[in-house]
DNA sequence: ATAATACGTAACCAAGTGGATACGTATTAT
DNA sequence: ATAATACGTATCCACTTGGTTACGTATTAT
């Protein structure tokens, strides 16, 4: 078989560091292309392709503002992460736990 | 350029549903790789492959009992995922809380 | 001792990914 | 009108990924 279907939720957005840079950027406020390219040390096409990931899987938006594109953060998708983590939150709690009582019981 | 130097973070564990998937049923305790594999709709050998990547990511551990491998939740890197994502909580809240007051206006 | 079980790993392959450069188009500046 | 700017997209490429089958090895069962 050549490969299941693909993944296409939020959690392949933010699998790049480069996004997961691009959504930090996006938190202080909406941004054109140009400056957030200016910021990665890649090609604008690069940060393009990149944006139009985020954008698909709905973590941006887009504004067409004059010739720039302002880039605007979706927070909504995010959220799933968030609940797909929740869960997680009692386990390290637990480990942190038992080496603090281990850490007093020495 | 070829390439950047690769992704090695826990965010590139979670990437895959079939890992996360994973995950989700080592939340119930430790399991043996068969048990793993069972679930999954996949050949073994692909399963070994994944709790190769969340084993080198330090998401799961590894322990020799017998002739089998329990594989184990280690929750620490998982903190990663959950502090990455907490001031993007405040966007979603804010969203949200819109949404309430212009519903309640309406 | 021999067979069966529970794995990991090697080799291979199709498809996806992330980058670059080249190019096209809409908008603004001159 | 012409040039410059700010993008998106097409194409191409090396590398990664996620799957498979074949095989090897340690442990347990007979």
């Amino acid at each position: 078989m050549p490969q299941a279907d693909l993944d296409r939720s939020v959690f392949r957005a933010i699998a790049d560091p480069t996004r997961r840079a691009i959504l930090d950027r996006l938190r202080q406020g909406p941004a054109p292309v140009n400056e957030l390219a200016a910021a990665f040390s890649q090609s604008r096409p690069a940060i393009s392709k990149h944006l139009r990931v985020l954008r698909e899987l709905r973590v941006v938006s887009e504004q067409k503002h004059g010739r720039e594109r302002l880039y605007r953060l979706e927070p909504a998708e995010l959220k799933n992460v968030a609940d797909w983590i929740l869960p997680y939150r009692d386990f390290w709690q637990a480990s942190l736990g038992n080496l603090k009582s281990y850490l007093e019981n020495e």
